[in-house]
DNA sequence: TTATTTCCGTTGTTATTCCAACTGATTTAT
DNA sequence: ATAAATCAGTTGGAATAACAACGGAAATAA
């Protein structure tokens, strides 16, 4: 356990903790381990809202099929992420989304009420806890935001772009890597995965970008 | 000011706090009051976060445009709803939206400190108003999640459909008024409008939908 | 190594959307 | 009441994406 308190101290949800102050919040949120093999769904939709997820080690995928087996990406989260926290915290029946391993994966489950409710022992650091959880909310809507953005673009090559472009800043470079093989990328784009690949290649011959595998580079003017 | 205390009395962000409680909180928040004509913009994509915004009446919509003056409707918030809190909250450096007012519109902007920090005065509602704002932003998180979900759809139709089916079940019928002409709707959705006219005329005709104005109503097989 | 599977790019056909332009209807302004 | 402006539906042609199917490369397993 202890070569994930690395993982946790980077965690958006535990952030301003300093390190005396960890041990017993952590100890206070007694979270429940769970090791999970790539394509193993930590979350069904449907699904009562329990826990809220955190990414100790690997990756998850929040996906949403529809009703002919198109699986739809939402998001990526990787190590030191959480998950599941929209829909415990907005109280809902039901989890809309559903959330899988992308590949070996650790995550630790937390009750809501654990994080958010102050507690009767002399762990102080609730309120902290819960101005860090309203922040990783509030990103999380600003991201769904972004690829909002993208959706709406009309042409492949517009969504691309703009995904790119996103990725590219995120990265603080122009050269980067995107955790999504072309099918997963298809699938967080809502696009053909043949069309994709068309449209790369064109925009590869037409000199704006250069890729080789999940590396890709934007050739800027 | 007064008749606008019913309306923050049905406002989420108030919910749980009690007759008596609410002058004095009220007070506490002292937002400013700023009246709206239709398609007056409040906050720009850009701005620097100020205040989250209350809708005491009428209407704002939450918009992005692209470089090429394409508009795009992210969401529509009634009265009693909150606006740019997600960007508050995140504490980003600018809003990545817009945000104008649909009509009439009449909003209170707080500051983010006097909601979410406990004031030395009387006033301790604090604590209740920071888990509502958690609820808040986890709903809109899945509200943003539906949005996606119709925009993932490859085909007009389906966006119509999911969109629609998304309505009536919020409205509990399946007769239900939206709160967009065509334009907008095309704009929400992210298609043509004209294509948005024809698809709905073909689907009227195929007796999915039959639907008037902004009147609209699914026919179950 | 060999076999197997997964991944990715390509192509041609079909189906849909986008776009532009026009008309009639409704709403708003004078 | 009349004029002007906005809104909604229709149509035809151009552009684009979806679909299906294939072949080769790369990764994985035996």
């Amino acid at each position: 356990m202890s070569e994930n308190f690395s993982v946790l101290k980077k965690c958006p949800l535990f952030a301003g903790i300093s390190g005396s102050d960890f041990n017993p919040l952590i100890t206070c949120l007694s979270g429940k381990l769970r090791r999970c093999s790539k394509d193993e769904t930590i979350i069904f939709e449907g699904d009562a809202p329990g826990a809220v997820g955190i990414v100790l080690s690997g990756s998850v995928r929040v996906t949403k099929d529809d009703y002919f087996g198109n699986r739809n990406i939402i998001s990526e989260i990787g190590a030191g992420g959480i998950f599941a926290e929209a829909v415990v915290c907005a109280q809902a029946e039901a989890s809309p989304v559903s959330v899988t391993a992308a590949e070996e994966t650790e995550v630790m489950l937390t009750g809501y009420s654990k994080i958010v409710t102050s507690c009767s022992s002399a762990c102080g650091f609730h309120n902290r806890l819960v101005m860090n959880m309203l922040q990783v909310l509030g990103q999380k809507n600003l991201s769904l935001v972004d690829k909002l953005e993208h959706l709406t673009k009309r042409s492949t090559r517009e969504k691309v772009l703009s995904y790119l472009s996103e990725q590219a800043k995120r990265a603080g470079s122009d050269s980067f890597i995107i955790p999504f093989n072309r099918q997963e990328l298809a699938d967080y784009l809502s696009v053909e995965r043949s069309a994709l690949s068309a449209e790369l290649s064109k925009m590869q011959s037409d000199g704006i970008i250069r890729f080789r595998k999940n590396r890709f580079e934007l050739i800027g003017k």
